[in-house]
DNA sequence: CCAGACGTTGTT
DNA sequence: GTCTGG
DNA sequence: CCAGACGTTGTT
DNA sequence: GTCTGG
């Protein structure tokens, strides 16, 4: 699956790979090793303007039935095979894609009892874009909130070893389509999420356990460590 | 019709 | 809000 | 995802 | 054990 992630490329990388300027109040380009649900992040989404604006919503998928935005954290994650099944992801999957920045994300893999923090991302160090969905969440007398939810998909090869989700990595060239409001063709937008298949561009690798707390937030907590 | 669920992951 | 189950 | 809390009343 | 918070 994918639980925790990091951004840490300066706003001007973010808005020139994935060609949107940034809307929102607030700091959201701090540099970030340690990204965990239900914080304001970065998302890229289409403005009703037509054009790709890049705005902080919050991690995790606050449904409009909810009674409290914790629910959103049993949301942070939709399964790619069952988007169009599943109630709460129909409407999202169909009007509401968004595209979520990254440079990589953890897994943790599970042995012998033992939890071992692992990174991944691209060899070239560049941005990927994980396929997501938002929601707005306006409760009466309350105000409203923008939260998403990233996709999952099977583990590529080089992500099997540790665990057998892996967030969905669109390919820089499906951005527009997946984010088009217009483009109702399920099917198609269903093919965009599978595994990502450019595993020779991928680098894996243990890190710390400081990992694990979420209060740590430091370019140490992506280095290399043995294992 | 009304009531009740609506989610994922990992572990057992 | 919307879908499923009874 | 993992870590950390998990309760009420009355008093300071 | 289960929920909340980051």
């Amino acid at each position: 699956m994918c639980g925790r992630y990091t951004l840490h490329s300066p706003k001007e990388d973010v808005e020139e790979h994935f060609e949107g300027k940034t809307e929102h109040s607030g700091d959201l380009f701090e540099p970030r090793y340690n990204i965990a649900p239900g914080t304001i992040n970065p998302v890229v989404v289409r403005s009703d303007a037509g054009h790709r604006m890049i705005t902080g919503y919050r991690w995790g998928l606050i449904p409009p039935w909810a009674d409290d935005e914790n629910t959103g954290y049993n949301m942070i994650n939709a399964r790619a095979e069952t988007l169009q099944e599943k109630k709460t992801y129909q409407k999202p999957f169909q009007y509401r894609r968004c595209i979520i920045p990254a440079n990589g994300f953890f897994e943790w893999k599970t042995e012998e009892r033992e939890k071992q923090p692992f990174y991944i991302r691209l060899l070239s160090e560049e941005l990927i874009g994980f396929a997501g969905l938002f929601e707005r969440w306006a409760p009466k007398n309350q105000e409203e909130v923008y939260s998403y939810t990233i996709i999952t998909t099977e583990a590529n090869a080089l992500v099997q070893p540790l665990h057998d989700r892996m967030p969905v990595i669109l390919k820089k060239e499906d951005y527009g389509f997946w984010l088009d409001p217009e483009q109702q063709d399920l099917d198609e937008l269903q093919a965009l999420l599978k595994p990502y298949d450019e595993i020779s561009h991928m680098a894996t690798y243990r890190v710390t356990d400081e990992v694990n707390k979420t209060k740590n937030d430091k370019p140490e907590l992506i280095q290399p460590i043995p294992k």
